[in-house]
RNA sequence: GCGCGGUUAGCUCAGUUGGUAGAGCAUCCCCUUGACGUGGGGAGGGUCGCAGGUUCGAGUCCUGCACCGCGCACCA
């Protein structure tokens, strides 16, 4: 027996030679995976965002899918899971920026475009190293010989190819309208980056001036200089007489030009049932303008500052609020002011308020008919695919949610006015716009500024990671992958963006089953974040129990689907089952020296039913696995390893491989060592390093424990 | 307003097609140089959120309600 087992199970000592092992072996690369495997099974990883470490979320995820990946490589799959890295366009320059403003008091302008891309690439780069590391760590078995980054060339090719697609078929186009525009970040963002924060908010109901007819009210006084009209319900009887009259004013410094307009968008019953128009800085009256041919005057700047003249001249949007409601004041122009509850848009990247502003941006047409999908477009296609069950979303909450959201999905702004990411293929000249994926020839041509929606490059991702738009092999052999399991939140940003994208360029679904986890939540059910300083590193949890101790942790905190609450207690105790297992192994070595494994062994009675026992559990954890039950697959093995194998069979060993019965004694001998056996292949997808450890010290044992076969037929 | 999820032991959660309520941790008691003290045995603890209904039988199915969380819409 060798000698490490006279002591303690070291996690440390043996993570690192095992993984590395497992990698030089090459079998995570499935071309070099032994026996003839004819089914694929593959999944990418949810790339990462290269903007600094992970956290027990990645830990968690990574974890699921290793789980899964490592079971089907046992089945005899040809197994494939691609590693790869996201840019996170926007996240990652705003925190490079954030630094660069701290240390060097510089913003991206003092920087310029080409530096600027260089200090943001640079600190990718390290942190594309850091988190690359973290994942090994965890034991995830990824093909690093397809490991893919949405910036690499590569990568680039599919987004403009993409890109280039959409815009030939008419789905991508450029549009002027209002959009929510991040003054912190200095960039639009899709309605999917926008939180909403529930606030008090002073509706105040005023009148522009003394013998402007109608009131109205409104909790954004600082608009107001912006009004071209006011709308009323058309039914609405209180109004009647004023419709179609214009009316002239002079509003806090600010001449206005106001027209009554009657539409069906007004609700008589809210405030005065008159609404006063804004067309450029809310998308409701920019609508409304849209049906009137109203003028739609910006009056407010990118820097969420008044840019009329007058007092309110450069003036922040909270300070222009106050001055425009004592103005009202000194003229005795309030009629009423009353505390509401408001949803405020902030920006999930900035925190920053979001200022609903016009501007020119890039579009994809979620509802204009696609000519090569017969007729149906993006939104409908989108819908299909789950729909019809051929994308297989078992969990029906999350089904509903997603079916609910594309009811409502609108065309999706790509554009980003920031300079790290994929920049948009299009040149102007004058009145010409041309789109390519190489700048045209001659003189004089202006690429487009904006770069693209991070989250357009990660919707090509069960695609391009396989070598799209080359017809490659891996596409066919790999696509639709098998299987994605993303957190919930980002079922909208990304989920349904890849079916999207996959629809329209492949006519395939990106992924045949959807299993959405929950997040990872400290004890007390908090989301981890900075500003609570209850953040975990996995590493430091991996340095004191160990990656197998981790995983079984995060996975048997709850079912897949709802948040896992992470308690460091429990990782303890897998630490300590992770020592059981490794002390079997003593046991069985100890009383098994010299037993000579047989193809078919003769068990007795006793012991033919210990076997058809642990046949049972070996029926059970399978089809919990194959159906995604992983926590209750891992729990049954923890409980037959520690209750029945080692508590009870052990204890009942001990007798007879100490009596005179030579052949209950070899009967039982080989039990032990078959069960075990056993046992370590039923546990190494949730356990890895430790049963591949142990195997790797058992007699007779050649190979890798990760490609042995699966117990069960 | 619409939709989704949750409510089971002190805590965190399981409970697959309806058939006598489970686990881990925590608590308490007991054992002990035996593979492992990173151990072993045992105990206490739950009218399964509330109210109805279906059923021989409901934690599980149906209806309504309450509270907690989340998404969407509104946001004048």
């Amino acid at each position: 027996m060798p000698e490490k087992f006279l002591k303690p199970y070291n996690p440390q000592e043996v993570e690192a030679s095992i993984y590395k092992k497992w990698e030089e072996s090459g079998y995570f690369n499935p071309d070099n995976l032994p026996g003839d495997r004819k089914e694929s099974f593959s999944i990418v990883l949810p790339p990462p965002n290269v903007t600094g470490t992970l956290h027990i979320g990645h830990a968690y995820e990574d974890t699921l899918q290793d789980i899964v990946v490592r079971y089907q490589r046992m089945r005899g799959k040809k197994t494939l899971w691609i590693p790869g890295t996201d840019s996170a366009a926007i996240a990652t320059q705003a925190k490079v920026e954030k630094d660069i403003l701290k240390k060097e008091n510089k913003n991206r302008y003092d920087l310029g475009r080409e530096e600027l891309v260089r200090r943001v690439t640079e600190f990718a780069k390290a942190s594309e190293s850091i988190i690359l590391n973290q994942v090994r760590k965890m034991g995830a078995s990824l093909d690093w010989s397809r490991y893919a980054y949405t910036l690499d060339d590569k990568r680039n090719l599919a987004v403009m190819t993409a890109f280039k697609r959409m815009y030939d078929a008419g789905l991508i186009y450029r549009g002027h309208r209002i959009v929510n525009w991040d003054p912190k970040g200095q960039t639009t963002i899709s309605d999917d980056e926008i939180i909403y924060e529930e606030r008090d908010a002073n509706l105040v109901t005023f009148k522009y001036s003394k013998d402007f007819p109608i009131a109205i009210a409104t909790t954004r006084l600082e608009t107001k200089v912006g009004d071209t009209a006011v709308a009323v319900h058309p039914d609405d009887e209180r109004y009647k007489e004023f419709v179609g009259k214009e009316y002239d004013a002079v509003f806090c410094d600010v001449p206005i030009h106001i027209k009554i307009v009657a539409d069906h968008e007004v609700d008589p019953a809210f405030g005065t049932g008159a609404l006063g128009v804004t067309p450029a800085h809310s998308m409701t009256d920019w609508d409304i303008a849209d049906r009137h041919n109203l003028p739609r005057p910006q009056v407010i700047n990118e820097y969420a500052k008044i840019s009329t003249p007058g007092r309110l001249n450069g003036k922040k949007v909270l300070e222009a609020r106050e001055m425009i409601l004592t103005w009202l004041k000194e003229n005795d122009l309030v009629i009423k002011e009353e505390t509401i509850k408001q949803n405020v848009s902030t920006a999930e990247r900035t925190g920053a308020i979001i200022e609903p502003l016009p501007k020119l941006q890039w579009w994809i047409a979620v509802n204009k008919p696609v000519e090569t999908r017969g007729g149906k477009t993006l939104k409908e296609l989108m819908r299909h695919a789950v729909e019809s069950g051929e994308i297989d979303m078992p969990q029906e909450g999350f089904r509903s949610t997603y079916l609910h959201w594309i009811e409502n999905l609108r065309d999706w702004c790509i554009s980003r006015q920031i300079w790290f990411g994929h920049r948009i293929p299009v040149w102007y000249r004058g009145e010409e716009v041309y789109c390519d994926l190489t700048a045209p020839e001659g003189d004089g041509w202006q690429q487009e500024e904006d770069v693209l929606d991070t989250w357009f490059s990660s919707a090509l991702w069960t695609f391009s990671t396989l070598g799209w738009p080359e017809e490659t092999n891996d596409l066919k052999t790999y696509h639709p992958t098998s299987f994605m399991s993303p957190a919930y939140e980002i079922l909208q940003l990304w989920v349904s963006r890849m079916i999207l994208m996959s629809e329209f360029h492949l006519d395939q679904v990106p992924f045949k089953k959807v299993l959405i986890h929950g997040l990872v939540r400290d004890k007390s059910g908090r989301k981890f974040s900075k500003s609570l300083n209850n953040g975990i590193d996995p590493l430091d949890m991996i340095e004191k129990y160990g990656a197998d101790a981790l995983r079984m942790g995060l996975i048997m905190g709850a079912a897949i689907g709802s948040d896992v609450k992470f308690d460091e207690q429990r990782v303890k105790g897998y630490k300590l089952f992770a020592n059981k297992v490794w002390n079997i192994t003593r046991f069985v070595l100890e009383n098994t020296e010299g037993v000579a494994r047989e193809e078919t062994p003769t068990y007795n009675a006793t012991d033919a039913a210990l076997w058809a026992e642990f046949e049972d559990l070996v029926t059970e954890v399978t089809s919990d696995t194959e159906e995604y039950r992983i926590y209750m697959a891992a729990e049954k093995l923890y409980h037959y390893v520690w209750d029945r194998f080692a508590s009870a069979i052990l204890e009942e060993s001990k007798p007879i491989l100490k009596g005179d019965d030579a052949a209950a004694k070899r009967s039982r001998q080989h039990f032990l060592l078959d069960a075990l056996t056993g046992s370590l292949k039923l546990l190494h997808p949730f356990m890895p390093f430790l049963t591949e450890e142990v195997w790797q010290s058992l007699p007779e044992r050649s190979g890798l424990l990760m490609v042995e076969e699966w117990p069960a037929k």
